[in-house]
DNA sequence: CCTTGACCTCAACCGAGATTGAGGTTACAG
DNA sequence: CTGTAACCTCAATCTCGGTTGAGGTCAAGG
């Protein structure tokens, strides 16, 4: 267990919310992430930690509103590698004011706005389709995107004439 | 390549088109989807194929619908786990009909609803997240949703009262 | 008959996003 | 001082949805 002593107990009064340290177990827990989670995301750089002469990790309090991000991140759908750069356009030499963090949260409403309205097209195609019962590849919108039809990578795609299926 | 010879050519006219069958290159160009994808989906079971007396695959051409459906159910986001058990309840007997890929596109629309909702609702939390730029995990919709909360699943979750962050 | 492209199997590998386990250390309460 | 929970590293493993490659067969055109 981690607490206080008694003794060496610092003036408490003196030391800023923002400078008390948290262990890993204790960002687990607060934020929902697992242990392991955490050691992957300071892997790959998401977060930081300062170490104790014991090798613990000890982390600032911000990383809380770090992980908060990761996670809401990786609901809108951004891959970590993208969720990495965006933290990594945070200042360095300051913990990351409110200002920084509505900065990275808009930069994502594009991204989302997109993701709806993808998937608002597909539902028109799919209502469309339930209507029509084809999934017929020569006369589906659903079954036949554009994007099956060429120009987007190498190997063979729909090179036959459309007949009847 | 492959082709009809002259000699053993059958009676065109007495052949239903249902009953031509497709190598699985064939498949593969008409459907866009990578043979060695058709491969995959068959040891998963979702298509399958009759083989030929020197052991290739004859595909009957409804696996063009089914490779469709899979891959409009990947779109919506369906893993191919449970695309697999929706096909299963086609009928082994007979090819299925429109009324019966009806059935199917009809449950996912279902799923579909329900992602767009909630992405949906990310964004406004998003939005409001934006206003309020805060992710601070005691306050925000967006950092700690409810189901972060406890009852799914096991591992410590936000164990501890909440304290300013 | 020969060449060539399409096909076959099986195993290994990829990348994303982690979790699990072995083997060992640290820190705190009693 | 000791017990033990929490921590450490590193490697292996997992799921998902495939792709790649080696090594070999099949089938059709010339």
């Amino acid at each position: 267990m981690r607490g206080n002593t008694s003794d060496t107990e610092p003036d408490i009064e003196r030391v800023p919310w923002d400078h008390v340290e948290l262990t890993v177990g204790e960002v687990a827990a607060r934020s929902g992430v697992a242990v392991s989670a955490l050691h992957f995301y300071e892997r790959r750089g998401l977060i930081s930690s300062r170490r104790t002469s014991g090798n613990q990790r000890r982390y600032r309090r911000d990383v809380l509103r770090r992980v908060s991000f990761i996670r809401v991140s990786q609901r809108v759908g951004i891959p970590l590698a993208r969720i990495s750069e965006a933290l990594a356009t945070l200042p360095a030499d300051r913990a990351p004011n409110v200002r920084d963090w509505e900065r990275l949260s808009r930069a994502w409403r594009t991204d989302l706005d997109a993701r709806i309205e993808q998937l608002q097209r597909l539902r028109d195609d799919l209502t469309d389709c339930i209507g029509c019962g084809c999934l017929s590849l020569s006369r589906c919108v659903l079954a036949n995107p554009k994007d099956a039809l060429g120009q987007d990578g190498p190997g063979p795609r729909r090179l036959l004439v459309d007949e009847p299926d």
